[in-house]
DNA sequence: ATTAGGG
DNA sequence: CCCTAAT
């Protein structure tokens, strides 16, 4: 193989140096050494005294760390992250939770898991009153009560939980702290509460060691300096949640469908910005893989959910029909992208779509008694204790994806989302990350929400962006925007509000996104040309106008180029590349790193480029 | 902000 | 892809 030499650099004017930066691999190395060698016993105590301090200082709010994990820490440094578990905030478990679509998945979200279940509405009044958008659909629904005559009326006792706002997001910049929308007309306080312990149910029930704290809610602007003050730890949390998150994300869904809530998906603010910066000093486009042009407006529709309206006096009674009419029965937010040029018909049309796909992907209807879900459909009501007499404070309902995942065709989660793409024009659904319920129990000021304006449209350039920082759990800041959604009736349910978060959300693992192969072919040729060592030129050469890779995704993909180009085929794996490129890959990489020492020999004896000059 | 490397 | 040390 020839390896291109150099050549014409173009426009910029590149000349690639006959003395490539020296990669001074010694550098790496020695970092590398230092991470794990040098551990000493100063670093220990640093470590534990660090730990304890900062648990020290928000042991308030902030339980997760405690002494035992700070020894564990100090003993087990470099697996820091693992032990982080304590740290996580039940916000952040709270959000991964509610994802049901998996990846690729719709994670729509009952707001409000909650049906109103009507007895004839004559017991019931405020609860559906207020959100009900669609048409009131009498339901005759059989309830063998196990032969008891207990009554069912107790489920009414179920939940307004209507007054939540689809989307928990504070509009406070200055605070972090999700909200709740109170509704001051309405009970809806409770919903809160009731959510709240979801989650610590939740929580307990998936064994998240130690990670129970949903009552840290309360305090979410004590709770997050904790983070800030020590970005290791921050790190390390966010290292965490996302872990907690994949798996649930992923796993949990596929079996027993997860609840309809919110996919919890944050964003990696360092990358963000990374990225965000790289936008701005973009160059010359010399790729093309990304047609910059299409942007577009971020829609949220409402959340559904629905709450028990009625009830079934039927207490002692061995008529076990049930009458339960659904007042209000809305489907879950979700996120939609579409062409700011798009026609209102075309909106329409993508909503229809969206909650299409989210239907046929199969819904079921799940039911929570305090905060647990039961699972078991062959139980009686009696059985699981939806019966007089019972602890029936709670009953939600919840939609739960029958489907495995990726039974939404058309849905991204929004991280994931190539707006450049080519199916850049397609409208998306997209996931909608709302606030750990735990939050929502803090009293938080509803009036944020309420003076929203419903005709709010956000369609500024930012509102990638911005979508995806909403989406971000660290919702604590910012602005809002409302976005008007398809709301026949009105109120709340129509209004949804986008946050839109300047601080960057900690820790969301971006996702995949395999290199095509004409990136592959693209990098390749920069690479040819500019040699290894120069990332940065690289991108700009071949990738400016690719957001989504950075200098450093270059650098590991020719990282990965070179390995897969030096084994045997059958052990690769993923799209195939063309060996004629591995081949070029190899020759590159080994005409480089040839200059690379000559540059090295060179400095080292001192002679300057004299033998490669 | 970049680069190099380990994970 | 992520995380970090060293530049």
């Amino acid at each position: 193989m020839v390896v291109r030499k150099r050549l014409d650099y173009g426009s910029r004017g590149h000349q690639v140096p006959a003395m490539p930066r020296v990669p001074s691999s010694a550098r790496g190395k020695r970092s590398a050494r230092r991470k794990k060698d040098e551990m000493s016993p100063f670093d220990l105590l640093a470590t534990v005294a660090g730990t304890l301090l900062v648990d020290h200082e928000n042991s308030s709010n902030a339980p997760g760390i405690n002494a035992a994990a700070a020894l564990t820490y100090a003993r087990k440094r470099k697996s820091v992250k693992a032990e982080k578990c304590d740290d996580v905030p039940p916000l952040k478990s709270m959000a991964v939770e509610n994802c049901i679509a998996g990846s690729g998945g719709v994670c729509a979200s009952p707001r409000q898991p909650n049906i109103c279940l009507a007895e004839n509405s004559s017991t019931r009044n405020e609860c559906g009153s207020s959100r009900s958008l669609e048409a009131t659909n009498q339901v005759q629904v059989q309830r063998p009560l196990d032969g008891d005559t207990t009554a069912l009326y107790s489920l009414v006792s179920s939940v307004d939980l209507d007054g939540r706002p689809p989307a928990l997001v504070s509009s406070d910049s200055s605070s972090g702290v999700p909200l709740c929308i109170h509704d001051k007309d309405r009970n809806t306080s409770h919903l809160c509460h009731a959510e709240a312990r979801h989650a610590a149910d939740r929580d307990d029930d998936e064994n998240s060691s130690g990670c129970t704290h949903p009552c840290t809610a309360g305090n979410n602007k004590s709770y997050m300096p904790q983070y800030a003050g020590n970005s290791r730890i921050r790190k390390m949390f966010a290292s965490k949640i996302r872990k907690a998150a994949r798996n649930k994300m992923c796993g949990e869904m596929s079996n027993k469908g997860s609840k309809l809530n919110l996919c919890g998906k944050k964003i990696s603010t360092t990358r963000q910005r990374v990225q965000r910066a790289m936008f701005k000093r973009q160059k010359p486009v010399r790729r093309h893989f990304t047609p910059s042009s299409a942007k577009g407006i971020l829609t949220e529709a409402s959340g559904a959910s629905f709450s028990v309206e009625g009830q079934n006096p039927l207490c002692g009674s061995e008529d076990y029909n049930v009458k339960l009419r659904i007042k209000s029965f809305t489907i879950p937010e979700l996120f939609i992208e579409i062409p700011e040029n798009a026609t209102v018909g075309s909106l329409k049309r993508t909503v229809m779509d969206v909650v299409t796909s989210i239907i046929e992907s199969g819904l079921r209807v799940g039911v929570l008694l305090q905060g647990k879900s039961i699972q078991d459909d062959n139980k009686t009501l009696r059985q699981a204790r939806i019966c007089h007499g019972e602890n029936l404070e709670n009953i939600d309902f919840t939609l739960e994806c029958e489907a495995g995942q990726n039974s939404s065709p058309g849905v991204r989660i929004p991280e994931e989302m190539d707006f450049h793409g080519a199916d850049a024009m397609k409208p998306l659904a997209m996931v909608k990350c709302e606030e750990p319920f735990s939050e929502a129990k803090a009293g938080y000021n509803s009036q944020q929400r309420v003076q929203a304006s419903p005709h709010r449209v956000q369609s500024e350039h930012g509102s990638v962006h911005s979508l995806f920082e909403t989406t971000a759990h660290e919702a604590s800041a910012s602005s809002q925007a409302i976005v008007p959604v398809a709301s026949p009736s009105s109120e709340a349910l129509a209004i949804v509000p986008v946050c839109k978060s300047k601080r960057p959300a900690i820790g969301q693992r971006r996702i995949r996104r395999p290199f095509s192969l004409p990136e592959v072919e693209a990098l390749v040729e920069a690479v040819e040309q500019l040699g290894t060592g120069r990332w940065r030129d690289v991108k700009m050469l071949a990738f400016d106008n690719t957001d989504h890779r950075t200098y450093v995704d270059l650098k590991d993909k020719w990282k990965t180029l070179v390995h897969t180009a030096s084994i045997s085929p059958q052990q690769r794996r993923g799209e195939p590349v063309p060996q004629g490129l591995l081949d070029r890959v190899l020759a590159a990489q080994a005409y480089w790193s040839q200059q690379q020492q000559q540059v090295i020999s060179g400095k080292a004896s001192g002679q300057g480029c004299s033998s490669s000059c």
